[in-house]
DNA sequence: GAAACAAAACTGGTCAACCAATTTTATAAA
DNA sequence: TTTATAAAATTGGTTGACCAGTTTTGTTTC
């Protein structure tokens, strides 16, 4: 229905073809009239039944093959897939090991003086947190995402955003979250942290690649470790293997 | 989805449209570029486009109105993201340099020989297009695209999909368009192409990547030169560099 | 008669041209 | 300057022709 209530064309043909499906006795898997045959019987152009088709596809009323005709189908609407998707936890974590690496190597040849002292600050606030047995997700995501900026380059800094959005959003994630924080992995991964930060300090491009590359294969291998005891839900994500080394 | 699993062309479109519509910081009210901007900016027919939109109208993205144009729809679908990032297409270039090289060369490591198959498909409807004088942007991100999907990581594909919608959303990318589809550089590229997926085929990551590097880089100096020009509009956007060659 | 192959007649898919409603712009009158 | 009105430009709406896969039909061969 457009604004003012009126109804468009084609969805006026398809409301009339869809009436025809249900009330003719039309069962899932019979063939439906062409496209053409309808056009001539209802005397429109048969772009207009097409478009009714389409409607009457996206309804879940009919499955339609090029070159052969349209069937009757007793189906689930069908929708776009735009809504927010699940990522596995080890899918996540390869792509971050790979997309993450490379910006910190490149975030090495661009970072300022400043940013160093920023970043030296997140890590003492990661410190403490520890220290006070406090959770910081927010200061670990911070840290990579300031090396993202320090790229000067707002489409790398969108694209960490998203894989940090990617995992808040992930079902799997968020099962292992208590696990993960309780544990004392995270004072190794302050410790990665602060070699990362070295690499970046001293602009070396591949040490940085690699400490990048190395924490997260310990986050990963800390999920694998996690995910092993027992817990079935995981399986289908445990073969996700690692990104070659850089 | 059709019963074989691959998506009808006006889905795909929709999806990409409505992608456009959620992540792009469209709000309620905002009027959507044209169905005849979209055809020629995708190089595909306005009665494609056409079709895409009456799935958007379906599925409550978008209020058509004759006449006048087309205007996103305060659904439950349209996402409260604040405004329209507009990325420059270099900033654009240096990322896709920086993550699509990494992406070929660890998809040098999981390409299958059906996905070489489908490359090669893609990159002859690429020849063909030139050929015939014809644009084909499709087949260009198609052919970026199935590289991503190599990697069988569907965080990976995401990410290429995205990079390509910040393209589209471009303003700056939008007013090259014309000069950019008009020359010779399509050929030049085409090759890129073609190196990429020797490399590929070869499972030879090292060269992958560089092969893609290369190939970005040559979309960098081809939009450096035509930038140049004298348009004034591109200060702010020239100064940024290459990211380092792998 | 059965099987293999070729051709032709279907099918949906795509396109470019034209139609009709709306919006914008130009012009004239107040 | 403001308003009224008409013309032009821009928008979605509709059409028929042609393209590209499928299915059916006809022919050949054994």
């Amino acid at each position: 229905m457009t604004r003012d209530g009126t109804k468009r064309r084609y969805q006026e043909i398809a409301e009339l073809l869809a009436r025809r499906i249900t009330e003719e006795g039309y069962r899932p898997g019979d063939k439906f009239p062409t496209e053409r045959q309808i056009s001539l019987e209802m005397g429109i152009s048969r772009s207009l039944v097409r478009e009714a088709f389409i409607v009457l596809e996206i309804e879940g009323y009919l499955d339609v093959r090029k070159g052969s005709g349209s069937y009757v189908a007793a189906g689930e609407k069908i929708s776009l897939n735009v809504q927010k998707q699940d990522f596995g936890p080890f899918e996540l974590l390869q792509a971050r090991q790979l997309l993450e690496s490379s910006i910190a190597g490149f975030a090495a040849s661009t970072i300022t003086k400043n940013d160093i002292i920023q970043l030296r600050e997140t890590l003492e606030i990661e410190r403490r947190a520890i220290e006070n047995g406090v959770e910081d997700y927010f200061a670990d995501r911070q840290f990579h995402l300031q090396i993202a900026e320090a790229t000067q380059n707002s489409v790398l800094v969108d694209h960490v955003e998203d894989l940090w959005t990617k995992r808040e959003n992930s079902s799997m994630w968020a099962r292992l979250h208590d696990r993960i924080f309780d544990l004392s992995y995270r004072t190794r991964w302050l410790d990665d942290h602060a070699v990362i930060l070295e690499a970046l300090r001293h602009r070396n491009a591949e040490q940085a690649r690699l400490a990048m590359w190395q924490h997260l294969e310990n986050v990963r291998l800390t999920l694998l470790e996690l995910s092993d005891v027992g817990d079935p839900e995981f399986d289908g994500y445990l073969y996700t293997p690692a990104v070659a080394s850089p």
